[in-house]
DNA sequence: ATCATTTACCACTTCATCCCACTTTGTACC
DNA sequence: GGTACAAAGTGGGATGAAGTGGTAAATGAT
């Protein structure tokens, strides 16, 4: 398991249909994935393995705090399980296409345990904002 | 496991493919490597098993640290799975010849626990740059 | 029962991957 | 020292997989 990496430029048709690039689902092991948001700008796609993890951690989370409970339903009542068809397109609803300005092309960016699905220009802007920075970083990571 | 050492000058064609030295072929246990840049002259690239610790403290990194969520899709984004061929060359895409200014002649140079691909000019200017640093902590290494 | 919405299936096109052939260099043996 | 063989590096072409669009069937709602 060497993780999800890389990205790739996917349209998206009238459908809501994506395809999910090869390489990713070479890399996950079963064909089922969970498709939530929980950042505004974005989507994210947990692989099945992954999104048993990520439960255990939302349960914990809403037993330890009450307010908890509404932040939870929110994002999970969103959520949805998807499967790739078989042509490797997975379904994106369509609360969530707009809920991330999804449409036309979308950029599906790997990011080692999930995937994320990104407008372009989105992306594009999010770039411009962190560039540079990381130098410092960098070294602890990989040195 | 000796670790990589030496480099060499192969020529990447235009459709991206570099020759790995043989020599770091077979140092390499498996087949499977990860491409990337993380910091802006040249890429790296990493044996599988090396991977699998970066990846481990990317993990760790993103989690401790919110604004690291950012960087560390940046990197990943522009990273990408690669294998030798039958000829024993890698593959290395558009984007990363453009990010460390690959074209031509591509110099190789093994790193105890990577490899690194160098514009042979930039490199060239790094040689220059770093005359003579090294003699103070020589004797503590080698001494 | 009919219509709409969704899901599954089918067909096409393009580009990347794989495969084959050639050249060159280094090595070993005569 | 020369020749032959093998291994490594380089280039191009073909085939199959991956991505995209459309149509048919099935399910559910009005």
């Amino acid at each position: 398991m060497n993780g999800f990496v890389g990205q790739y430029e996917h349209q998206m048709d009238q459908k809501g249909r994506v395809s999910l690039p090869s390489a990713f689902r070479r890399e996950a092991d079963g064909d089922r994935f969970v498709l939530l948001q929980w950042e505004s700008r974005y989507l994210t796609l947990f692989p099945e393995a992954k999104w048993q993890d990520v439960q255990q951690e939302l349960l914990k989370f809403r037993r330890a705090d009450p307010a908890a409970w509404n932040q939870v339903r929110l994002v999970i009542g969103q959520a949805v399980e998807v499967s790739p068809d078989k042509q490797g397109r997975i379904l994106v609803p369509g609360a969530l296409q707009d809920a991330a300005s999804l449409s036309g092309t979308v950029l599906l960016i790997g990011n080692l345990d999930r995937v994320e699905l990104w407008d372009p220009v989105t992306y594009g802007e999010l770039v411009k904002e962190q560039a540079g920075d990381f130098q410092h970083f960098a070294h602890k990571l990989f040195g």
